[in-house]
DNA sequence: TATGAATGAGCTTTCATTCAT
DNA sequence: AATGAATGAAAGCTCATTCAT
């Protein structure tokens, strides 16, 4: 009896899923309903393994939300950091803003996760390590806008940090409204997302009056 | 036989402490662990209370939740009410400035709550009533941005529910930074939040390009 | 200012008000849903009292029920009592079914009390004193077919104590049904119940065979 | 390595072993003391394990509840489904008795709570099932009885029903009356039991006069 | 007499976790 | 690498009862 490829390593596929769909059901759970009201019978029911699993491969709870945590605020770091931080403000704002609908493109829950963990630290369990990462992103922002007003790009009177939190809230808000609108529950609002999204940039840049 | 003031009222009064601590208890908890990771105990410890008494005063701990959230929204809808419409646009900016200013520094927990409601809602029940009054702020500055917009005061290509939502955003943010930084936990980073408040609408008005 | 004499016995008149309806709610319950799984607010929502008049009045769940069994039966026995025992054997026995028809008419959750209690000591509180009076009923029917016997009306190798109770047995069952019938739930068969009660003694006495 | 039959097949027995002992503990319990009166703890107790396990094993209390009434009733069911209905009367109404004696012997609690069931449905939550089932006997008493009469065994003034319940009721009153005055309390009575069970047929085919 | 408020103990159920295999 | 079975602790909630007035 021959076995193909698949049956030969079946052992070592498995595990991958298993590890991997473990991980992803985290990330969804974690993300929208936070670290303790997400059960580990909710992620075992999504990712259809047994709750043991768990332990076997991230030991606990606990330990399954740093990873979480860990891989994907890597990554969007990573990511970011990709940007050249010599363009010109402008274009490296609209870099920063095109990278962030990347990445709430391809992996929208890694971003909400990010979000609720900004904004309610006691729903999730203290980690150092992960407020550092969380915090990369803005303070990548606040350096560029320190920059960029060295270069005489901003005005005077403008406070670096304050620009990076600025941006950062409004387009933060933004997208996980569109998120919740989309995955969650309708918003009551008649809102153009994709036009809104559009705006965010001119309005930073230019503000709104005439 | 006579009563004094004391005596006479004592019933009443704390009758209202107990109801009042849990209220006061159950806003600072919902507001930072979220509904579902909040333990009634949680709230009894806090408000030095036994357990029943949440039973009694509230019926349960969804209803205590609406009821929190009901007292506290009412009052901020009701608050921002107050501000005449008809304002400069500018000058009606900053008065929904002040007025926030003002509810963030007598009930802070409450605005927290409000964001994490609004961030993450399936942190907390589900209840058309709560997503009606937490929409309400949102919807009185897209109302305000679209009068201002048929005055002139603002840009033609502006959308107003994109200003509403980006002021709020980057309102929001901030706001929540300052609150988590002076009760939960210092935040990795130097920043002088008063000052950082006060650029809010100059940013908002004129952009930050020269 | 006058009074009528409702308004001077209001007092009175209350006391008794509150007692009796803190009674006949506590029978119903008892009845139905046994003792333990009665709890007092069924009790006092029904009567429409607060809570501690039960124990201003009663003293505890378990003496309700205690001064609830014993009415109820001393009422019973005594009606049954009046009962000449010196009548032809199937007069008496006609009288018995016509006594226990009357009290089934007049107060029908007393009697499903009592038989649930027979059938199921384990639902309610031990009391020598109401087990005493919920025997009484079936050793008078002993009793009168013990005379019967002597007197050569029914067969000798008759047991008197089966008399007693495959009379009891049966009476007590078809009443029953009747009861649940007309009061808790439909019961899943055509029982033209009227008729089926006027056959009991009928079969008692002459058997089924031709 | 080799393992003993014991070891080999001690998972399957424990397990067996854990569902079964609270299974019996359940019937015991259900069926003395009443659904709601019942507590999970007393089963567990009895039957010596873990709180959890009744939740792994059976669901829910109430799903309990409807594992044990389904199981115990589709057995007598079977039981009494195995007599011939074709046979005489009187010897179907013997088979009945002694059927009755075996499910008894074998099942007491089993058949306590099935009258219980009956007589106080209000104790016990309200299943379709479950009240189909414990209709079933009484079915098939008059079921038989409309058969008799047919073929003009018993007399035409009888009505079928009244037979089955007169029948059911009786039996159903001393047997119960056998089973509290063996388990759970000494009634007040100088009752010959194995005599009293002998006469209930007789009484049924021939009455108790002369 | 009557009540609103309060409580300790106990309820059913679920949690994160571990064990034996 | 994987599982069914098991557990101590704690969850939300209700109980019979009592207190102060």
């Amino acid at each position: 009896m021959k076995y193909t490829r698949e049956q030969l390593f079946k052992g070592a596929v498995e595990r991958d899923n298993v590890r991997e769909s473990i991980f992803q059901a985290a990330i969804e759970f974690f993300a929208r309903k936070g670290f303790f009201a997400t059960t580990i019978r909710d992620i075992v029911n999504k990712a259809d393994v047994t709750q043991p699993m768990v332990y076997y491969y991230f030991g606990s709870k606990e330990q399954l939300f740093t990873s979480v945590v860990k891989e994907m605020f890597t990554q969007i770091v990573d990511t970011y950091s990709e940007i050249n931080e010599d363009l010109p403000f402008e274009e490296y704002l609209a870099q920063i803003a095109a990278v962030g609908e990347k990445i709430f493109r391809d992996n929208q829950e890694a971003v909400l996760l990010m979000t609720n963990y900004f904004y309610s630290p006691d729903m999730y369990p203290h980690s150092p390590e992960a407020k550092k990462l969380v915090w990369a992103p803005i303070k990548m922002l606040a350096d560029a806008a320190i920059s960029a007003k060295k270069k005489g790009l901003i005005r005077k009177d403008v406070d670096e940090l304050a620009v990076a939190m600025f941006f950062f809230g409004a387009i933060g808000f933004i997208k996980t409204i569109n998120y919740i609108d989309e995955n969650v529950e309708k918003i009551p609002h008649n809102i153009e997302i994709e036009y809104t999204n559009k705006q965010l940039i001119k309005l930073l840049l230019k503000g709104i009056t005439k």
